[in-house]
DNA sequence: TCAAAAGTGTTGGGGGTACACCCATGC
DNA sequence: GCATGGGTGTACCCCCAACACTTTTGA
């Protein structure tokens, strides 16, 4: 049958999947890393990665290594990226990694059983060369944040509940790779009216927030209702 | 350890490739789906699929499929979409689905052997209910060609070498869900200075094209060039 | 007092959108 | 002759990009 060529599935291969975790403190896009303490790779970074049971869900599973890093379990936004073929062959047999992204705010959590696992935030534009085919993995989920970040506002996830301008502007810039004018990125963003100005000011300097500027939060739900009506944001 | 908890990868898993095949005829962009011979779906429609070996690469199996359905190799476009999770179970076990779409030149080939299979092109907004989770995946799939027909010329990989500004919009209509003013699209195209005018006029009626009217083709080479030196594609 | 970031308006140009009529061809 | 699609120009508006100086605060 031309369908399915070959008469019975194949039960050889096992799955694993990637996280590429997208954290934002303000001033600085990073990229959790782990440090590899076995061979061929001892010693290089690589992303967080598990193997995935059998019979288990693919989101569930990133889900929970999400959970087990951070203690929370609902990130600002998790997706798929996509199945990646070319990782390193098990002496045991094939290994697909379904590697997925996360956005989270670096302020919700603190770093718990990190160090036994040697695990470090590098910066964005500075992922060194990582073990496997991770380099691949976050090149592509580089580009698929770009895009939503253009598309979508997912940016305000990495953010805050309280943030100034400018680490808004920040983000941006990091994350779209250029630089923007002060006063057309805040007629931009005024011009969405999702914006609620708190009407605080910074009472301390957080990363990349200077004191005594302006607070701002994100209005959700009026984005949820404009959504529904249609409204489609564009950065 | 945090980053594989599992101590041994589960070798329990297939995997398949769906092709979510788009082709358009100068009027129409459809979608090729196979007939169900096979209970639980008997009847049912589905999109072209195969297991995968064990240890071949992903992206060739589908590029495999793609060749035995038509007889060439290399597609206009083809992609991976994702992993999909929630397949059929198949009795000996999980089954991951690592879809692909890719686009078809419909003047490029005849169908072959697909009687037999009972294949048929569908068009594209009259996608029935399908068989496994077969529509997740051709919803994903719509989602991706829209992106990627706004931000390059992918559309031109579906049409005929010479075509008219009517089968051009006729695609541009059908793929973005709307439509457009037909002075401003031709503005709009023409200002990409991509399109060679053919000096030609159709003299028959392909579908979607008007006997008489101007005939184009897409400068690949000049958006080679272009796109080298940092031009960006935006529809 | 010096450095760093916050905050603030105007102008010009380009691109998008809206809009209507005549012509060529097939049936 | 009638229906269908081909082909053409203008006007307005909005959005974007370019551009510089003063104020606040921390060090």
């Amino acid at each position: 049958m031309l369908q399915y060529p070959q008469e019975e599935p194949d039960f050889g291969v096992a799955l694993s999947t990637s996280l590429v975790l997208f954290g934002f403190d303000g001033s600085d896009l990073q990229v959790l890393l782990a440090k590899s303490k076995r061979a061929p790779y001892e010693g290089a970074l690589f992303l967080p990665s598990r193997y995935i049971a059998a019979d288990d869900d693919l989101m569930l599973s990133a889900r929970k290594m999400f959970k087990q890093l951070f203690g929370y379990e609902d990130p600002a936004m998790i997706e798929q990226l996509q199945a990646f073929g070319k990782v390193f062959r098990h002496p045991g047999g094939r290994v697909i990694n379904v590697a997925h992204y996360a956005l989270v705010r670096k302020s919700d959590f603190q770093a718990s059983n990190w160090d036994e696992n040697d695990m470090q935030w590098i910066p964005f534009s500075e992922v060194p060369d990582l073990a496997f085919d991770h380099n691949e993995i976050v090149q592509y989920a580089k580009e698929r944040l770009k895009r939503r970040v253009k598309r979508r506002p997912v940016g305000f996830g990495l953010l805050p509940d309280k943030f100034t301008l400018g680490q808004l502007q920040n983000l941006y810039e990091i994350a779209l790779g250029k630089t923007f004018d002060k006063r057309n990125f805040r007629k931009k963003l005024f011009k969405t009216t999702l914006l609620i100005d708190l009407d605080q000011k910074a009472d301390g300097r957080a990363a990349g927030q200077h004191k005594g500027s302006q607070l701002f939060s994100f209005n959700k739900e009026k984005y949820q209702k404009m959504k529904i009506q249609g409204y489609d944001f564009v950065f």
